[in-house]
DNA sequence: ACATCATATTTGAACGTTCATATTATTGTA
DNA sequence: TACAATAATATGAACGTTCAAATATGATGT
């Protein structure tokens, strides 16, 4: 039998169209006794509303869409799965879907903005990757499009709290102060910290972290703050100038870096038991060499991302609990005893 | 100014919404004088034809679906971000966007196949992670929906070459070959396999590949076949066991299980210098850790399933050659030296 | 019994595109 | 020049939905 839509389903109950339609979309106008007939209908025939009907009407596509970035480490590829992957569900629980495009550069990731939007309707966007100065924010802003960023608004004079645009982000800093933490209380008074160059927010933000926990405990910071580009090289020549400085642990802003650093510190440090150095972003990395490492509940911002993306969509009529407009995840910190480095 | 439609450009212009139209879709129809006028008048305007609309008339949506697996392991996300990546890339460079979708098991992902080309009428679906008795690939060839399938259609009876879908998948056996003629020509007699438990196209591939190698080098193979659980302890264990049987190299299905291999090889036979664990997928972690590993071509097998998947949805209209329609690629062997293992 | 009002349902139109067909312009041929 | 054949363009209808407005139904009060 023939695919059921609306004039089918209306004929074949001998109601109008107009009716089943409120039904599905807003079934308090509808006669209690109606309303069951029809939706018993709809079940039977297992009639979809088509979307691009809907989509055609009412400009909307129940679409969002994210943009790939481009593959640069891979070692935190495995967080963007399970980004990806909670996004996806969330989304789908709530009736939207995810549409994926890739953009080269900020200014690509625009141009596709306005194509998608235009082609496609989408409804809004999930921003990634968020940075001082960045114009995709104000783009979208000032285009009144819908969207929720994971990545807090990064500015020297701006409260991210009161920003325009909802956001998620992770409290680095107090995951890079719980992890300083943990080592003061294991003994250490000289831990290094390192990250990125100053400039990156993130980067900045877990560096300062470390700082407040140092300042805390009157532990001096002089020396132990290295910037390098990241990767397990950077990490291992990082932690050899740490060590030199006369640390004897270190915090890292990545695994990459802290992968690599470990090394070093086990070289240079045989004779230490304890684990003495802390990653970022519990990759599977850190978890295949026992690592200890920072863990971002990655799942959470992706979920809470949806919830205010398709809250702020429904205009608030969706029922649940306004989900906060700006939202700061605490960390948890993955302790481990090393792993490949010791025997097994 | 309101957004550009056929009609608005065609009244503009003092052509027909149709002329337009076939400017676009079919260029040839148009004398060229007035295919250059409405072109241009097309760029000035910034119009791009509205998806819904061609949807709602053609019931097509130039969107593909794609399933999001369940994070298992974490430590093959890298790989899947790189072929997500490149699969959207290669599909917005064909006029096709990719859309997500979740589901906990292979009845259930049927389940949305059917609601997404119900509602969402997508145009086609990328197939991942293909097993023995595979019930999708059948579902979709009985109700003619055109997909590609990264992973040849597992079987013990039919060659994959006369399969009736599209698959593109990398030649697993051909890697483990090739890694353990490497090992065999560094001089080793005993090389261990150590893979997942007989039973999954894949892994049983992988196992064939290293069983071949080492029975043209006329070696032995008894008691040098591990079947294990994918995850680095397992490897450490499943190591242990080679050793015992006299093995002095490992050929691994996993990274995860290489990981572990090597960790306990490196404690058990600490006099070897030369790398003596091949992993397989490349991943960060074994970049990281400095393992060699069997590296799949991810963005070629990405790029060619949105090939032979857009091919066949243009109905070999779309002026390229026709791309094959069963694809094995052959996987490179990353060497490298111990990393964290070793000094660095 | 009738007007009034709220509730429940229906109708016509519109969203932007392409299909199938109809019309008009152009070319070739006798 | 006329006539057919073909190329080029135009028209009406349809895809499936929701909006806005119109109509029908029922309840309430006088």
């Amino acid at each position: 039998m023939a695919k059921a839509t609306l004039v089918s389903l209306a004929e074949s109950l001998g109601v109008s169209r107009q009716t089943i339609s409120n039904v599905i979309n807003a079934p308090h106008r509808v006669k209690p006794e109606t309303r069951l007939r029809v939706q018993s209908a709809i079940e039977q025939s297992g009639y979809r509303p088509s979307a691009a009907g809907r989509q055609l009407r009412t400009r909307r596509s129940m679409n969002l869409g994210i943009r790939m970035m481009p593959v640069v480490d891979g070692i935190n590829g495995s967080i963007l799965d399970r980004f990806l992957h909670a996004l996806t569900e969330a989304a789908q629980q709530d009736g939207y879907r995810l549409t994926l495009f890739c953009a080269d550069s900020d200014a690509d990731e625009i141009g596709q903005y306005e194509e998608l939007l235009n082609v496609a309707d989408l409804d809004g966007f999930v921003l990634t990757g968020t940075h001082y100065g960045d114009d995709r924010t104000a783009w979208l802003l000032d285009n009144d499009v819908p969207f929720a960023a994971f990545g807090r608004p990064w500015s020297s004079i701006e409260d991210p709290f009161t920003s325009r645009h909802a956001w998620v982000d992770v409290d680095g800093g107090a995951g890079t102060e719980q992890a300083t933490r943990l080592l003061i209380e294991q003994g250490h008074t000289s831990i290094g910290f390192l990250g990125w160059p100053v400039g990156s927010g993130a980067g900045d933000d877990r560096r300062a972290g470390w700082r407040r926990a140092m300042h805390h405990a009157r532990l001096a910071t002089k020396g132990l703050d290295i910037q390098a580009d990241d990767g397990v090289a950077a990490g291992a020549l990082g932690a050899e100038r740490l060590v030199e400085a006369g640390a004897t642990a270190v915090v890292c802003a990545s695994d990459s870096l802290a992968l690599g650093a470990a090394a070093k510190l086990r070289q240079l440090l045989p004779e230490q038991k304890t684990p003495v150095v802390i990653g970022f972003d519990d990759t599977p990395v850190a978890a295949a060499v026992g690592l200890s490492s920072v863990a971002q509940p990655i799942e959470d911002a992706a979920r809470h991302i949806i919830a205010v993306l398709t809250h702020h969509l429904s205009g608030g009529r969706d029922g649940g609990d306004k989900p906060r407009k700006h939202l700061l995840l605490e960390p948890t910190l993955t302790q481990r005893t090393p792993y490949s480095f010791s025997s097994i």
